[in-house]
DNA sequence: CTGGATCCGTCATACGTATTACTTGGTGCG
DNA sequence: CGCACCAAGTAATACGTATGACGGATCCAG
């Protein structure tokens, strides 16, 4: 709506134009409890102010002047603007320019830490170029229908996509996309964590100690990750003289976990050592133990992997791998803006840390 | 991936076609197959296709068409406009008509599963009303120069605030604002829960088991939600003949949690039960009880507030109060939905419920 | 003195939509 | 028959920005 002045216009509907009294329902809180007139100021207000025209304080915005506007001139309109305290309209902008300065971030969830400080991470990144970030949350194994988030189709530049098929995201065609943790084998660039090497690390630890019976609680979930994370637990009890693994299987929960380990526990020949896939796992091990009287670190070691919240807050504190979440969505992240400003893609990927605590001890 | 319980995933790489060298897009095709280009089609395209003028597809599409075109036309609008998957620019509809189909979300923090849940139950409402939801991180405490995050002050219709003063939003003056979780006495209108109505439950339970002494473990956190539960379990307690209070408080943290838990247990009268205000403080509860020796429940009883994951992977499960995070964050948009469209602000409050697990018994 | 060349800017326009004012062909009615 | 009126649409416009096409000085060489 105009509210100040503007002289160019030249309105077809002549002083009585304005007086309509819709009620339409779509109106409303066009005008806060405070009152103000709140009409922003635009490009051409701060042209009026620095007497010059909209298209030279778009030029001079823009920061593409040089040879085209004299350095006084440009102080001037850049002082007019700092003044009105002008932002200029980002729907304005979009439509001229085509592109929405804005990406969507594709999780499975955010209900869990991981995800959250990985969205923080994208954020901050994002905020520093001018970008925003929609969060997309698309539960695993859904397809676009079951989705009860409505796609924003329209408005974004670029994917940053966690945990999802390449194809299920066929609507976007054409669109830029940075795979996160997932297959680096896939069509898209990816940036992951190496989690073979978080888990070399945790097996040299353990068979440091004199493990040499190693038991795999592993995640019951075909995902590249995981399978890379068995993969290199295997190659290293191998390589191990007198190294053995036993493995089972179970779904990512607690009570899964738990029954998982306390079969594995219950055979004749005990594992003395439980590397599992994720913390969740490790938490399901120690009830197992606990079960079974036998005492962490002292009777059984248990590793976990990924160092969440629930990392310490068991008993005794579990030795794990910590993936630097936020660090990983920082790096999507700029790896996708780099691609927006046509750059090449480019893959990398981020070491794990292992962090010893209280859960891993020599054999008994 | 940590935690997700993915279930479907496979290798990017199909079986065959994709091996062309290309990695940025989700799929390279700059023309459908169709052969048209790539421009996404606009309400003149769809006016072509069905013989009719652009301002007819703008109505019939916005549904407000009834006495303006016949229904056989408005088929044909709605046919054409299948056929090309039209969508509307949401830069060029924000352009037009100022409103931007944007809400901002302020949250303290993503990194912990309240939270994440909060934003999902938001998102899911605001999708279900055609709107978009851009999460700006503000820790606790933080000024807005301090925030590493630029707040896309240009493109929001209304917020939606956690935990976070009022006036901390001047920046957005005349916006609409619903808050979270926060003194319902503020100036905006609020959505939270009834923690006093929890917390009353919580003492029910455990003054029912015939504890006398409580303990309280209160967050060391200055916030309107912890004020009322201590003021709530207060009253519950002074209300039971011989019943008695005995308080510490602990920065929301495990480790902060045991020291001051450690405290209040090793006094010679000490308290037959630790009320937590939140599971992380109970998690330290936890572990000052083992530390003394003290059997949970036989011993002691504990009980939390929230009920996040932690709360199942403690051993025994925990007894506990379930915070609907996903509805506040329903509720909350859906309160702010209806502000946007003119109705009144209404402020309303949502239950908690005691779930009770393990944790707690009759006192010794 | 004149015809470029160089500066320093401005004009006009397009992006895609929503909406208001207007047109047009038909119809009822006095 | 003439006029108003209705149904069914269409033309025109503005939202605020970025940018390519233009224009008026000023200067310099010939």
């Amino acid at each position: 709506m105009p509210g100040s002045g503007r002289q160019t216009s030249r309105p077809a509907a002549g002083p009585g134009g304005r007086s309509d009294g819709r009620s339409d329902g779509v109106d409303g809180a066009a005008t806060g409890p405070s009152g103000r007139p709140a009409t922003r100021p635009t490009s051409r207000d701060v042209a009026q102010l620095a007497g010059v025209s909209q298209s030279t304080v778009s030029l001079v915005l823009a920061g593409k002047w040089t040879g085209r506007v004299s350095p006084g001139t440009a102080e001037a309109v850049h002082e007019a603007a700092a003044r009105l305290g002008y932002r200029p309209n980002q729907a304005a902008r979009s439509l001229r320019l085509g592109r929405t300065r804005t990406v969507l971030l594709v999780l499975p969830t955010l209900s869990s830490p991981f995800f959250g400080a990985l969205y923080t991470g994208a954020a901050r990144v994002a905020a520093g170029h001018g970008f925003r970030i929609v969060v997309y949350p698309w539960p695993d194994g859904a397809g676009p229908a079951d989705n009860p988030f409505a796609a924003p189709h329209e408005a974004i530049d670029g994917i940053l996509a966690s945990s999802m098929a390449v194809e299920a995201l066929s609507e976007f065609r054409g669109t830029p996309v940075v795979m996160l943790d997932s297959d680096p084998a896939g069509a898209a660039p990816t940036v992951d964590f190496d989690v073979a090497d978080g888990m070399r690390r945790v097996a040299g630890h353990v068979l440091g100690l004199g493990h040499r019976h190693v038991g795999h609680v592993a995640a019951d979930v075909d995902e590249w990750t995981f399978r890379s994370r068995g993969r290199a637990l295997a190659a290293a009890v191998e390589a191990t003289p007198g190294g053995r693994l036993s493995r089972v299987t179970a779904a990512i929960d607690v009570a899964a976990a738990r029954r998982a380990a306390g079969g594995l526990l219950r055979r004749p020949d005990r594992p003395t050592v439980l590397v599992c896939d994720d913390d969740q796992l490790a938490a399901g091990a120690y009830k197992a133990a606990r079960e079974l009287g036998l005492d962490v670190p002292a009777g059984l070691s248990i590793t976990g992997f990924d160092d969440v919240l629930l990392a310490t807050a068991l008993e005794p504190e579990l030795t794990t791998v910590r993936l630097p979440a936020e660090e990983l969505g920082a790096a999507g992240m700029a790896t996708l803006l780099e691609m927006l400003e046509g750059g090449a893609p480019r893959s990398r990927s981020l070491p794990g840390e292992l962090v010893v605590r209280g859960s891993t001890a020599p054999p008994p």
